[in-house]
DNA sequence: TACTCTATCCTTAGTGT
DNA sequence: AACACTAAGGATAGAGT
């Protein structure tokens, strides 16, 4: 048997990929991986669902169950398009609609920026909270003589504490040979979850919206794209 | 505490779920994660998707990079039929200035949310370097011997400093009734004064979380008031 | 109803063929 | 380019709140 060594998966920022290559491939893998979620939603929940991607080089990719046409249809006619002279009643119901997605995002990302904003606000009284209570850390020209005191006081606890540690230290080293860094116990849980941006990012783009707008007929009934072979037979869904 | 006890994740079958309840959850879940790694796909490859769903009770939901139709109308132009060739180019042509107007702010908000993500991510690299740079920050355990000898030998030379500022101080006081604070050359700007404002709540975990870590469960912000008396407190120093 | 939590399952980045 | 493999990272079913 052949060694098998690979690092794994190691993780990817969420933002454009430099590299072409690398793009391709994520970009073939990451879209068979949306069309298998698509499929499987489909056959759990019974929904209908369509999916148009266009690629990097600008072919078009779809999904459809039952097909890409009929979605598309059935969700322009509850969208309806602007379009020429015999749809005028629509067009404004369309214009809502559109606006009203848009306004739907606008009001979404506001609240997005609205909590970083806090967010920022809070590191920032944190930050000064912690100036207030750790005024030792301050430069000691701005501590008072009492303070100043304390930290005498203190940093001899210390030193003593530094001393016997290092005097195990030297024991251990003497007796074992052995390691420049002895492990303690380092209770460090939960903090570093919010450093955490991706959701953030990640919701950047998200925009869905549950549209109701009920509206009336209108126009389309799309082709087969060339490019569905591909994945149908994969999903087996078109 | 309770004990949390969970069988996890559970296999489930690629078929229709019976349940009702069940599915209702499962489609929310599954639909969010749907758009999410349409998101993603969005980011990463910087391509342009659309999808519609419709949910068993008939709503409809939709994802678009940039936008919904615009990506439709694209993929109807590229597949034109009888039908629907003749009505969508004018759709473009139809955007009207609130939308217009819309989709710029909301251009504009997105800028934002990515400018903040970019932000946060700067945050994290200044502590991680931070913490790469301050070594003596972290808990005394993890300090190599002869780190701590350097730790001693920095503390002595600030005890003297101190010592120094303290008789200095008193004098003052004896000949002039006492000025709280003193404001001097900075002499040990090396050590003191470090503590950059940039700086985050959570490396006070690591600063504090030192000799008696076990004594403290520490996933807290707050609670540092009861260090503030004993050693932990002047490691912040070092 | 809509969260949170967690154990588990699934996806996929990196690598080699 | 397309496939195979591995292991890390991410999604999520089920249960609790």
């Amino acid at each position: 048997m052949k060694r098998k060594s690979s690092s794994g998966r190691q993780k990817i920022p969420i933002e454009k990929i430099p590299k072409k290559s690398h793009l391709q491939v994520t970009f073939s893998k990451r879209r068979s991986g949306l069309f298998k979620k698509a499929s499987e939603l489909c056959t759990l929940c019974g929904v209908e669902i369509a999916i148009i991607v266009f690629s990097p080089a600008n072919k078009a990719f779809s999904f459809g169950h039952p097909e890409v046409e009929s979605i598309i249809d059935r969700y322009i006619r509850r969208n309806p398009t602007s379009e020429s002279g015999i749809h005028h009643p629509l067009v404004e119901a369309h214009r809502n609609a559109n606006v009203r997605e848009l306004n739907m995002q606008l009001t979404q990302l506001l609240g997005q920026v609205e909590m970083e904003r806090k967010r920022g606000e809070e590191l920032d009284q944190v930050r000064k909270a912690r100036q207030r209570q750790f005024w030792w850390e301050n430069p000691i020209e701005e501590l008072g003589f009492n303070e100043l005191q304390q930290v005498l006081v203190s940093m001899e606890e210390l030193k003593k504490e530094i001393g016997k540690m290092a005097s195990e230290m030297m024991m251990m080293e003497h007796n074992s040979l052995a390691t420049e860094n002895v492990g303690g116990a380092h209770i460090n849980g939960g903090l570093l979850g919010r450093y955490n941006n991706n959701d953030v990012f990640e919701e950047k783009h998200v925009i869905f919206n549950s549209i109701n707008a009920a509206s009336s007929s209108s126009n389309n009934i799309l082709p087969q794209h060339a490019y569905n072979n591909n994945l149908n037979c994969r999903h087996g869904y078109l």
